[in-house]
DNA sequence: CTAAGTAAGTCCAAATTACGGACTTGCAAT
DNA sequence: ATTGCAAGTCCGTAATTTGGACTTACTTAG
């Protein structure tokens, strides 16, 4: 199977990963929850290539992430922002960041550090449940295909 | 700059998504998580060639976060298991899940449940501060470059 | 004894994607 | 008139990915 057909898998993570698995895009995403808009200055920052970085910028759009908007009609200027859907993004974020501060940082810490407004602290992140808002740990999960029904095709990449 | 420098860079994300970024990488985490274990079960539920499977196991092998261990000697047999680092990625899959089944569900909903044992529910995940325990909103983050230290490198890729 | 099966890969040629650097467009400022 | 800037596009080379065939080392069925 080919990268651009992951997106139509039965998987949420298959489907998001055809949009964000890569290593620019993650980046770059991360970028913008630091307050980065345009092109060169992502093109600056994550040293990538213009071709790829532009292909990048042009797939997060499509699927709504990011919208283009322009800022000085002339010359004609655009920056990159990020939708809802985009925003929404930041848990995942987030952890990525909390696990590679955990495991990549070198000995002067963490790069960058993030503070939490309403408590005043430096912060990591960890995950919780919806339902009862208890701290969700591995152990506790139990993955089931949903039920079948006729009208949809049965799940495949269900859990062992 | 190539794929395989941005491990090197001052950004956690950056050094997670080295290793991390890539559709086949994320969707096989998930799998792990699953209880997928075997070569041949990967390669026929990702679909993935088999070149680039052995290059992604390898990829995870070599930064501690699956071990191969064999669990047959004759003829000799391997599975892969999660590391404890390995495991610690969980909150970083659970949310990628998260917002995949908000945003690229189907009909039918999402194909995977997953239940909280400790709750009996259905859940999603959210994140929540490490220091207080509150619900973690973005616009409560306050991101800033590490002190600045003689011995260290400053920090290139701060907040904007 | 032979043939088929299985798990975990390796090998290969063709197709796809990424890379860096030069170039383009449209305008402002010196 | 030239330089500078922002946001890209273009292009030839280099690297990666793909799908399928093949390998190795055993086990099981006939």
């Amino acid at each position: 199977m080919k990268r651009d057909q992951l997106g139509n898998q039965q998987c949420s993570v298959a489907r998001s990963s055809a949009v964000l698995g890569d290593p620019w895009t993650l980046t770059l995403l991360s970028d913008c929850f630091l307050g980065v808009r345009r092109f060169e200055e992502f093109q600056e920052r994550l040293k990538v290539s213009r071709t790829t970085l532009t292909s990048r910028l042009k797939l997060l759009e499509e699927h709504g992430i990011l919208v283009q908007s322009q800022y000085e009609q002339k010359p004609p200027r655009f920056e990159y922002r990020l939708t809802q859907k985009g925003k929404e993004l930041f848990p995942v974020i987030s952890t990525l960041l909390t696990w590679g501060d955990k495991y990549y940082s070198d000995q002067a810490g963490p790069p960058i550090l993030r503070r939490h407004k309403k408590c005043g602290h430096d912060f990591q992140t960890y995950i919780a449940c919806s339902e009862c808002g208890e701290p969700l740990e591995l152990k506790d999960v139990e993955a089931r295909k949903r039920p079948h029904n006729d009208s949809y095709p049965a799940v495949e990449r269900g859990p062992m």
